[in-house]
DNA sequence: CAGTGGTCTAGACCACTGA
DNA sequence: CAGTGGTCTAGACCACTGT
């Protein structure tokens, strides 16, 4: 009979969709909704705690927690590698190294990732398939000065994604989403039209506060990111 | 002196990025890592827990806590009301109403919004500024049945997303994003050339099981949307 | 200053699941 | 069956911050 967290968080967030508690309104604190709900302050603080994280509310030390104004309301998007990704779909996965190449960096890149003057960096360019279909082109950068073991990798039967996070456990990573065209290499690549869009993500990677790598993901036209929330 | 969850959060994490516990490896139990940071199980507890939520670690009965082989990030974006988005860059919103009309539901949408046979709706056209300079086209259809109150809206002053958070506290929502090109209208709302590449988001939005909106919401072209994890 | 949330504790019982 | 995580409790002290 005792209410979980999960209860307690079900309830208070029926009580704010239904508009019993509207936008803006402070809801009662800990102890009373304990009392309420016949449970510990912990439970309560628990379940506020998650709807808090969920941007649904906003709590203030001595001011109260209130609904938020406007559901500041995040989508997450699980950042997969592209294997599992296509995997998931059900698709055969196939991997092809295109093009692989140690150049100095160029000074977009030296720009983008805050790299030091001189600098090697091993260039390749990658394609995913599914099904036998072009899936996903990789365009990628990465740093030999933080990570000179790339340059003996030959990236021929595994793609660098998975060789890289295989090799850093963790890091930081500045993520951005666009739109672009498909120029005459990319048409080839996914046998489209020159200027087709394409979805693009490109990704920047550093570790221990040092570029690790940078990469441009285009995928195919029409692929679309979808997530509920 | 005694260890807070963050510290212990911090500690787990680095000994993960520096290859200490490498993925894929056990972690020691909760009793276990409470006795070597000297302090309760709740604390350790807690700190597993957000590291599990982060996907960094796995954690099942019975068996223990594994780090993650593919370390499935999830990246997080705010999803803001765009008078928001624009004024948190610093620049001026403009908001104006380029059309408004009641008409039947459109196939594409009825299916799209799981709308029963008749059904009217609300479609209107709007353009968000920032300093004067086209932003963001917006391509709204409201379902009249279920907010009749859309009806006696004018939507010149104020635009219909924030009417609808305002409306609606809370609901159930798919967002998509994905590649588009400017057709001639888009181009002439943006000053861009027609064929130009841009960003489209696409969300449908539900209330108690009953669609609400759909919405296309397309930015100037260059956009584009960024995070960091 | 006083009210509210943030966190910790020591202990308990339970749920799941691998061996 | 036994080991591990999942959760709850009752109480405590602290940190912040509005009044």
């Amino acid at each position: 009979m005792k209410a979980t967290y999960k209860d307690v968080k079900a309830d208070i967030l029926s009580k704010i969709t239904k508009g019993e508690w509207p936008t803006g309104s402070l809801i009662p604190n800990e102890v009373d909704l304990a009392e309420t709900y016949g449970c510990a302050r912990s439970t309560v603080n628990r379940a506020m705690r998650e709807l808090a994280d969920d941007g649904l509310i906003e709590r203030r030390r001595k001011a109260g927690t209130r609904v938020r104004m406007t559901p500041i309301r995040q989508a997450r998007f699980d950042i997969p590698v592209v294997r599992a990704e296509i995997e998931e779909k059900g698709a055969a996965y196939r991997y092809s190294l295109a093009d692989r190449a140690i150049v100095s960096a160029p000074d977009w890149l030296r720009a983008r990732l805050n790299l030091s003057e001189q600098g090697e960096v091993l260039h390749l360019l990658c394609m995913h398939y599914a099904d036998g279909d072009p899936y996903q082109h990789e365009d990628r950068w990465i740093n030999i000065a933080a990570l000179p073991q790339a340059r003996d990798e030959d990236f021929v039967q595994t793609g660098p994604n998975e060789w890289l996070v295989a090799t850093i456990p963790f890091s930081d990573v500045e993520i951005s989403f666009s739109a672009g065209l498909a120029d005459e290499k990319l048409a080839e690549y996914f046998a489209c039209a020159v200027g087709d869009p394409v979805f693009t993500i490109e990704r920047s990677t550093w570790w221990e506060g040092q570029a690790v790598t940078f990469v441009r993901l285009t995928y195919r036209p029409g692929h679309r990111l979808t997530t509920r929330y």
